[in-house]
DNA sequence: TAGATTGTTAATCGATTAACAATC
DNA sequence: TAGATTGTTAATCGATTAACAATC
């Protein structure tokens, strides 16, 4: 277990200023209640060795995901994986203490379904106005997104009262409400990764452009892609990322590359400072908890509708 | 409330061969309580002007939605969109039980929200493997997915016990009996609407067929796309479908066309057999509840995420 | 044997539904 | 006024978590 000597942690953060300097559980006995030590102060792992500050669970600052900040600190790959306990109580300890500090990040008021649900209103709205409705009902919009009549009230009544009873709802006045609700109006920047995948999107940026969601570059890994244009972007290849952005705000980026990168390119932009990723690569990508993932799969997704068959 | 007179609608059902015979409560008074009636046997629309049948809410048989059966009962739009409390009272009585029905319909031992949350475990642990891992824990599995590891256990517990304690889950092991729980190794029929998008989905296809789906078709709209070649398949016109699956079982289906059609394609192949629609055109479509539908929409995605920056 | 990790239980938490008084 | 539909409450339902005995 002497190789485990090098596996410390000390428990310091730079946001709070606390540094409790103790070696960690790893390199003496196991029996050590690393959650209470953990719970006493907010905790940065810093490696020893390279004293590289790692992710601070109580401030979700920095924050690179455990494990790999253990494989780091732990170069010892062989001897590590034989023995990995000491990771395996570290990480469980920590894991409901990450998840509870990931869901305050974001406003209580809203859970994400319902945002979701939201979303797809506002698509109902769009087609009930072509259709020339000037009010929809509760179940009308229920009918058209396929949930209950109730749910929709519910949600809406969380926000003001949006209807008018025995008539239902003005399409438009709730259209923009939701888009108000949803932040719509907010100018957003954007950046794709995988020239390919935009070119058959063309219809989804124009949709974007209209909720003020601007492009900000297209880039991409394969060689075959820099150069060439999409729409009026110039591809550029993904390592100039932050001296093409140069200083523009990054809300979200959009991963569509096939290359398994994509992980990789995930980190380089959150680094940008985006907040979200869409991830259409079908890998899986691990991010902080204070980055919102969101994975569209095809083939996976239409595999999970088979189930269903 | 004359003209309401012709909104009337027989309870009729050709699967149990049920017929009531009685007119709705939109011709006479409103206060006959048509959530007793309905409840007292299996009710197809019947519109008695055109004869055509409509949704059985018993069998979920047939299948249009009712509010689209009652605007071609009615075809005084004015008039019914003015006054349609008729509508109104029959939707919201019959919404809980179609809910209910719908239910039923799948396995009740597995949610959804399992099946989806499979789905991912099987891409981890691909990676796993790749990366050498013979066995995994739990956490380890929780951590790269995203979820809790209780989670995790309780999930794989419901199909059987899979682990080892304190060693965790042979990797390999697992990967099979999840693709089996998932009943991956049943071929399906797949057809695909929309040419332009398959091109950039190859590596889909590809785990697709790794997976047993095969495809069974590409379909357009686009005359443009009609006798173009994606992969091995010309591409044909969707109003060919059925000739040229001709008896071919089809399982699921996806629709990635621009055209506003989707809705159309969507109940085209619903008809042909297909139990599942996997609908990439960012419009939204509307099936009996016994058929299963997917929407991926980038765009909308997006702009979701986006409300969390 | 000591320590790790599973499978499972009970407790908690959150989301949805049914129902209805208030309102138009 | 009669009937429709909202906003909201309490009840229900389901999903997740924490915890721990059983097991390796």
């Amino acid at each position: 277990m002497e190789a485990q000597t090098s596996c410390c942690a000390i428990y310091n953060c730079e946001i709070c200023d606390y540094r409790a300097d103790e070696r960690c559980t790893g390199c003496r006995s196991g029996n050590l209640d690393l959650k209470e030590r953990v719970g006493a102060a907010c905790a940065v792992f810093e490696c020893v060795i390279s004293r590289q500050i790692h992710s601070c669970l109580e401030c979700s600052e920095a924050g690179c995901r455990l494990k790999r900040s253990v494989e780091m600190i732990c170069p010892l790959r062989g001897l590590f994986e034989k023995k990995r306990w000491w990771a395996g109580r570290m990480s469980r300890a920590l894991e409901s203490r990450r998840r509870r500090a990931a869901n305050t990040e974001y406003d209580r008021k809203m859970s994400e379904r319902v945002v979701n649900r939201l979303r797809w209103y506002l698509v109902a709205l769009d087609s009930f106005e072509v259709e020339g409705y000037e009010s929809v009902s509760s179940w009308q919009l229920a009918e058209r997104v396929g949930v209950s009549s109730a749910l929709i009230r519910k949600d809406l009544s969380r926000f003001g009262e949006f209807g008018t009873p025995s008539y239902g709802y003005r399409t438009a006045f709730l259209r923009d409400r939701i888009r108000a609700i949803l932040r719509l109006d907010k100018p957003r920047g954007i950046v794709w990764v995988g020239a390919c995948m935009l070119r058959h999107h063309a219809s989804d940026i124009e949709r974007l452009y209209r909720n003020n969601c601007r492009l900000l570059g297209v880039f991409d890994t394969d060689e075959g892609e820099i150069g060439q244009r999409v729409g009026n972007f110039k591809v550029e290849h993904i390592d100039r990322v932050a001296e093409v952005i140069a200083g523009a705000e990054v809300s979200a980026a959009v991963i569509a590359v096939t290359s398994p990168r994509a992980q990789q390119i995930a980190e380089t932009l959150v680094n940008l400072g985006a907040k979200a990723i869409l991830n259409l690569s079908g890998q899986l990508i691990n991010l902080p908890y204070n980055v919102r993932v969101s994975s569209l799969d095809v083939a996976g997704e239409l595999l999970e509708l088979c189930y269903y068959c």
